[in-house]
RNA sequence: CGGGAUGUAGCGCAGCUUGGUAGCGCACUUCGCUUGGGACGAAGGGGUCGCACGUUCGAAUCGUGUCAUCCCGACCA
């Protein structure tokens, strides 16, 4: 491609709206266009880098057996009905009406869809094992959309099902989804982990997630996810799903005797343990959530923070949030009490499901907040002031540091940008939707599914994030634009352009995809363009072209050397 | 959803306090000159100042409303 023809506008400055480098570069290379909030236009050289991902993806499902389909970007609402999840999606499903009022959906992922195929199309265990994939847009209304690509409404995804006969069957083809996703990675050079995660609202048991690890001090967070991990035993996780052995930590108070005290001004542990004088570890937090719009306590140690996923968990729910004060407030007023937040306590709380974090039974002497403001119950201990819940469950955020649950060395703690995930569904769609298959012994049984996701146009962001220098992007060669760019120093210099031509279609002609700087432009602004948009090699034809040599060089910088013309070629044609 | 900020040419911004009919850099067009790291000179084209209503002889500027965008928060008991 001559780039005097190739519809790209790099610019002189970074955008103001972009926070992470991978938006900043993609946007300031020319690959990507703001269509609106969450939006992107692809241009030309993006669209040639999200089909080199797409195409290393097809390969690696194609060869684990896999077939790809395609499936209508919008979807009724009767089949999200049907599966349950029309009223339990929430906002991020974009809802619309056709001419005739018909409820239809923006398709955010298509359990719905691939089930109700299977349910028409697969009659007998004979058909089974299957997996149906299909690479597509997807649209998730998000509450706040950002960082460019990383974080967008509309995005390119690789979506995969599998439909077994049993949980065997679903274990293989899970197994078989985790290999391909690592070629996948790899090829796309990506280096991942793959770490044990909560399977959220697509529902299931067992899922994983394909994390590329941006942990360099000097990024600006584009990884979303925290993800703890064990350099001894491997142990990884989000840590949203991540566990940990209990810390020791003092669990016994000082306080000989239960009594309410004065406690004023304490809103938060900190003040309250400083004010005591007393280990923030013997304070038993309680934490007001509101779950799918019902009222629940959590009980923490002090020391211990909650993770709001695994809360929800435990009372299988969909939405979760710390409650407002007005609704402190109506649980204080419905239970005889007025405290604000800060002084609850598990006593005496009407209308509120009580769970307590695994931390707070062995307290003991400990303190608690109890619902009067400004003081605390000092002393207390479970059965005597107050009731242990029945519920206890392991609500809390691990830490770096914390004891690795196999093994039990140090857990340390990296950022994370999820490229991928695995889901373990079981019977969760087809049961609901009646999704059945004969099987051997005549029996009627729902197909035992799992799905598997692959961010197309993240990966690409992600890659971005993991390369690239001060001077642009430095794409891995598998899925870089172009491989190779060639670029005379002087339009005006005959020798230089004629040369610079000849290698051009020297390359063209063997299939290499090349661009050629054919620009009447000075120097200096095809070299730093050639290095923004980041093509991993680089041909320079200048002056020294009188001695039949030309530089060949790479984006990353770790090789330049002065070569001849047809060296140059063969050294490309060997990559 | 809560808090903060910003909307002026394709991009990055100034002008607003103190109203008088819009400017700078980059990009774009033409000419000259220049060609190994985003040159220089000259001449051009491009904007209902997010939108609506209001105040005023007069509004980018003041007021009200609205829309959009960006950031932060959602670990506080």
């Amino acid at each position: 491609m001559r780039m005097s023809k190739l519809f790209v506008q790099t610019l002189r400055e970074f955008p103001s709206d972009a926070e992470v480098i991978s938006h900043k570069l993609l946007v300031r290379a020319g690959y990507i266009r703001k269509l609106t909030n969450g939006i992107y236009n692809y241009m030309p050289l993006m669209w040639r880098v999200l089909k080199k991902i797409e195409s290393i993806v097809r390969e690696e499902m194609d060869n684990s057996g896999a077939q790809e389909l395609l499936m209508p970007f919008v979807q009724p609402a009767e089949l999200w009905e049907e599966s349950g999840r029309w009223d339990v999606y929430g906002k991020e499903l974009m809802r619309l009406k056709d001419r005739h009022s018909r409820e239809m959906c923006l398709g955010p992922t298509h359990e719905e869809v691939i089930t109700s195929i299977a349910r028409e199309g697969i009659r007998s265990y004979k058909q089974l094992p299957i997996n149906l994939y299909q690479i597509q847009s997807k649209f998730r209304d998000e509450i706040r959309p950002r960082f460019g690509l990383l974080r967008g409404r509309e995005f390119i995804m690789k979506d995969a099902y599998s439909f077994d006969v049993d949980e065997e069957g679903l274990d293989k083809s899970y197994q078989i989804m985790a290999d391909a996703y690592r070629r996948i990675f790899e090829r796309c050079g990506l280096e991942t982990k793959m770490v044990q995660s909560d399977s959220g609202a697509i529902g299931g048991s067992v899922s994983h997630e394909f994390m590329v690890l941006v942990n360099e001090e000097s990024e600006n967070n584009a990884g979303e996810n925290d993800v703890f991990y064990c350099t001894k035993c491997g142990y990884s996780a989000n840590s949203n799903h991540a566990v940990s052995l209990l810390n020791s930590v003092i669990t016994v108070g000082k306080y000989t005797k239960s009594e309410i005290i004065d406690t004023p001004n304490t809103h938060s542990i900190d003040e309250l343990a400083k004010f005591l004088n007393i280990p923030e570890s013997i304070i038993c937090k309680c934490l007001i959530y509101v779950v799918d719009g019902k009222y629940v306590a959590a009980l923490i140690r002090g020391d211990r923070a909650v993770e709001e996923t695994k809360l929800m968990n435990v009372f299988a729910g969909n939405d979760i949030r710390i409650a407002r004060n007005d609704e402190i407030e109506e649980i204080m007023q419905l239970s005889g009490y007025s405290a604000i937040a800060g002084f609850i306590g598990p006593k005496g709380l009407k209308n509120v499901e009580i769970v307590a974090d695994e931390t707070v039974k062995d307290l003991k002497n400990f303190v608690i907040g109890c619902n009067i403001n400004d003081k605390h119950l000092v002393g207390a201990n479970w059965g005597v002031d107050v009731e242990l819940p029945v519920k206890i469950a392991d609500i809390r955020l691990v830490e770096e540091n914390d004891k690795c649950i196999n093994c039990g060395s140090s857990l340390k703690v990296t950022k994370g940008i999820e490229v991928g995930n695995i889901f373990k569904l079981g019977t969760k769609y087809s049961k609901k939707m009646n999704a059945t298959f004969t099987d051997k012994d005549g029996q009627e049984k729902p197909f035992i599914m799992g799905c598997y996701g692959i961010g197309i146009s993240r990966t690409a962001a992600a890659a971005v994030e993991r390369h690239h220098d001060e001077n642009g992007i430095i794409w891995p060669l598998a899925i870089a634009p172009y491989k190779v760019i060639v670029v005379p120093v002087s339009d005006q210099d005959e020798i230089q352009m004629k040369v610079a031509e000849y290698i051009y279609n020297k390359l063209l002609e063997s299939k290499v995809e090349v661009l050629l700087d054919d620009r009447a432009e000075r120097a200096g602004v095809k070299l730093k363009d050639a290095d923004l948009i980041g093509i991993p090699y680089r041909i320079t034809v200048g002056k020294t072209i009188k001695d039949n040599l030309v530089e060949f060089k790479t984006r990353a910088g770790n090789i330049i050397e002065t070569i001849s013309p047809d060296d140059a070629i063969a050294k490309i044609l060997s990559i």
